[in-house]
DNA sequence: TATATCGATATACTTTAGTATACTAGCAAT
DNA sequence: ATTGCTAGTATACTAAAGTATATCGATATA
């Protein structure tokens, strides 16, 4: 890679248009209606396929399999095969998948906020 | 209102699906291809229709319309329409939207965390 | 009278996201 | 021989999100 293209946090926030892309880089991460669901069944315990889709009641395994997919290749989940019969497939959380719940905190809490805030206002 | 369906910060990251949902609260309010830019471009300053327009170069009125009435029907952005000639209209985040940046600040936090422990990693 | 500005809206379209339903291979137990 | 388990894939579809392009009404200026 020939190109510098690292910038600090600094540089970022002060430039509304790194800001914008830094931020939509996470965002993409977690966007989609099972993205969540499946990282939140995966924060607090390693998971196989089909016990993922049991917490999951209603995704269908075509979008699991695929969320899977997306979430290993953005560096979010780790795949491990076993073989044993019948084969077992565990899925866990990076290390920096795990750090997302610092972010999944600050979201949380400010929607309880805002939810306080905007009450009877519609 | 009579059920009382106010749940704490600690209920709601203790139970898995009362956490997915409020954090999906606030990822609603933020998805879609158009409203990190339109945040970032209020973040500092009011702003009017045209002038959002032209910071943000490629989005249709149409589109800028259309999530500016999400984003107030959110509670995120307040709307002014001043009786000038021609007609001025000035957009401005609520409190609660602009304490969103501590939200987007981690998430910028942890996207430039996560592409240094992700470099080189496919 | 014609043209421009502001803050949009209307209609028709394409693209992306998600659903429904059925099916696969390999092996073990009944 | 049939059934069930694992972890998915295949095909065809519907729904949601976003784009393209033209137009509006009220007013001001050339």
């Amino acid at each position: 890679m020939e190109i510098e293209n690292v910038i600090s946090f600094k540089e970022a926030k002060a430039c509304p248009i790194q800001f914008v892309l830094a931020v939509n880089d996470t965002l993409n991460v977690i966007s989609g209606k099972w993205k969540l669901p499946i990282i939140g069944s995966l924060l607090f315990e390693k998971r196989r396929f089909t016990d993922i889709q049991r917490t999951i009641s209603k995704i269908t395994p075509r979008m699991l399999s695929k969320e899977l997919k997306d979430l290993e290749m953005n560096g979010m989940v780790k795949r491990t095969v076993y073989d044993t019969t019948p084969i077992t497939v565990e899925y866990e959380l990076t290390e920096s998948g795990k750090l997302l719940s610092d972010v999944l905190d600050k979201m949380l809490e400010w929607g309880m906020q805002h939810r306080e805030a905007t009450i009877g206002k519609n």
